[in-house]
DNA sequence: GACAAATATACTCTATTACGTATAATATGC
DNA sequence: GCATATTATACGTAATAGAGTATATTTGTC
């Protein structure tokens, strides 16, 4: 399971995702990491204000990483292919 | 360049990196993204408190992405070798 | 459709980002 | 080591996340 996330929305689709496959509910993801199931609903849905430690604290909680690369992916720059 | 980042340290770090080989200085990243060069400065420091707005508008200046991806990658949970 | 479970939204309060502006601290080149 | 470029930090202000708590709304099941 890789998501590409460029925008907060795209971030919290991947989350949510993540966490339907696992069986949780917003309130469960709440209670491992001591946010509210508001917070995590907001996360979810994309608000840009969301914090980099709400994010991160979610991340783990649903063993999920981020690994950073450049755009180019099948666009522009093509050096990954050869 | 791929980088890995499960904290806003790590993140702030390969945000730092990336400007750097692209030779750009912090102002020029506020230039591009309408932020302070102090908020950037905040931000490759690892600021946990950092918006996720502030990061996706760093990230599109830096011509940079996020993949979402499960820890696991080569540790615990195999599901993906079967 | 009724009922239950899950998620979204509301309100007050406190803490903190990011702003503008400026300056201190630190690298980098000569 | 000095001048200069770059980055970190400071201060006052405005905007807003996330807390606690509660309720509205949606979704799923029978």
């Amino acid at each position: 399971m890789k998501q590409l996330a460029r925008t907060p929305k795209q971030l919290g689709a991947a989350l949510r995702r993540r966490r339907r496959n696992m069986g949780l509910r917003q309130g469960d993801i709440g209670n491992m990491t001591n946010l509210r199931q508001a917070t995590i609903s907001a996360l979810e849905n994309g608000e840009p204000g969301t914090r980099l430690r709400t994010l991160t604290h979610v991340l783990a909680a649903l063993d999920l990483e981020l690994v950073v690369r450049e755009r180019s992916s099948g666009s522009k720059e093509m050096e990954d292919l050869f």
